[in-house]
DNA sequence: AGGGCCATGTAAGTCGTTACATGATTGT
DNA sequence: ACAATCATGTAACGACTTACATGGCCCT
């Protein structure tokens, strides 16, 4: 049901269609939560069955047709109920990288530092990413209300990256310390 | 599949029953992947098929029969073949308290806030159990090799909880700050 | 010449959740 | 008296992923 009040949520800021929603909610949303375009459309779909949303199709010459959505008051309603009275469920989490982690008992020290390199490499350049992002999309103190909670998610965003990173070195630095034995498994 | 190679990877230490598997799993894993009960039996019943674990059957007085299950070579080669050559798909996040936070334009700030001090009191609670949880079960710096990923993963829930809550403090902060409508709502 | 973007989806399959079932024992 | 623990699951449903389809434009 999230995904739903996250595509209402984003409504209420303008009109998109899909394929905007998909790329608005990869660049506000994806940090904390996964979604594919093709459940969006679906979860449109069923939105408009349910006259949450409605949409008006525009003709485009060159390109396929377009569904512009739009929030209906039903959607407004049902967002600010979900809002003020569903207590929220504890975050769940599928981290590939933490798995493989905890099965660091059956691979070679050297080759647990080199995942673990790897993967900090990885999260440094996705929170350049992000701070790009900040900057040049004016994410800052002096914000209108309604991206406040962008601005919020986003800086939890960066904190979390910057935990991952600082992790990776202490779990390199730890592994390499602790564990003596060269290049054997298990 | 990832939860098989979880399974796989608890049962390299010791054969147990799919309801240990549950307990071991939600004291270890549960930081950073999510299943249920229902899940696990389904998954085990799915790899007894492909013999990749076995089991045997004890009976109990009094209590139902035990599956006592243990690793197959099969099982234990597919597990280092994922971990040699899969690559890690990116973490999955599904985390309501920051799908909320971010519709936080369409409450009035005092709810925000309150909503934040709640999360950050149990987060803190949270914290609290992973730091007894290390003590009680000694994972501590001498511990044997086949319980680093345990002290790895778990001193990344322990920092993630501390990230939590301190983001918590400082949008708290931001929003009493910034924000200056009284209560009103959009 | 090949990939990415625009823009929409369908279909099939897997994964995950919720509710239910059993029944004795131990704790509050 | 009521809930929790032990121990195992089945059934039904809902959420999510992956592969496929269309087709022209723009960039390198």
């Amino acid at each position: 049901m999230a995904l739903r009040y996250a595509l209402l949520g984003l409504l209420t800021k303008k009109p998109s269609t899909g394929y905007e929603l998909t790329q608005q909610f990869k660049e506000t949303m994806i940090h904390f939560w996964s979604a594919h375009h093709t459940q969006i459309y679906r979860e449109l779909g069923k939105m408009e069955k349910e006259q949450l949303v409605s949409f008006k199709i525009v003709p485009q010459e060159d390109l396929p047709d377009k569904k512009i959505y739009s929030i209906e008051e039903r959607g407004y309603n049902q967002l600010i109920e979900w809002l003020a009275h569903h207590t929220v469920d504890p975050p769940k989490m599928k981290n590939e990288q933490l798995m493989r982690v905890s099965l660091f008992h059956l691979i070679p020290k050297d080759e647990a530092i080199q995942f673990l390199e790897k993967s900090k490499e990885h999260h440094q350049m996705v929170l350049q990413h992000m701070d790009r992002w900040k900057e040049e999309h004016g994410v800052d103190k002096h914000i209108q209300k309604d991206r406040l909670g962008e601005y919020l998610t986003l800086e939890y965003g960066r904190r979390q990256m910057r935990t991952w990173i600082e992790w990776c070195d202490w779990a390199i630095e730890f592994i390499d310390v602790i564990i003596e034995e060269q290049g054997e498994d298990n």
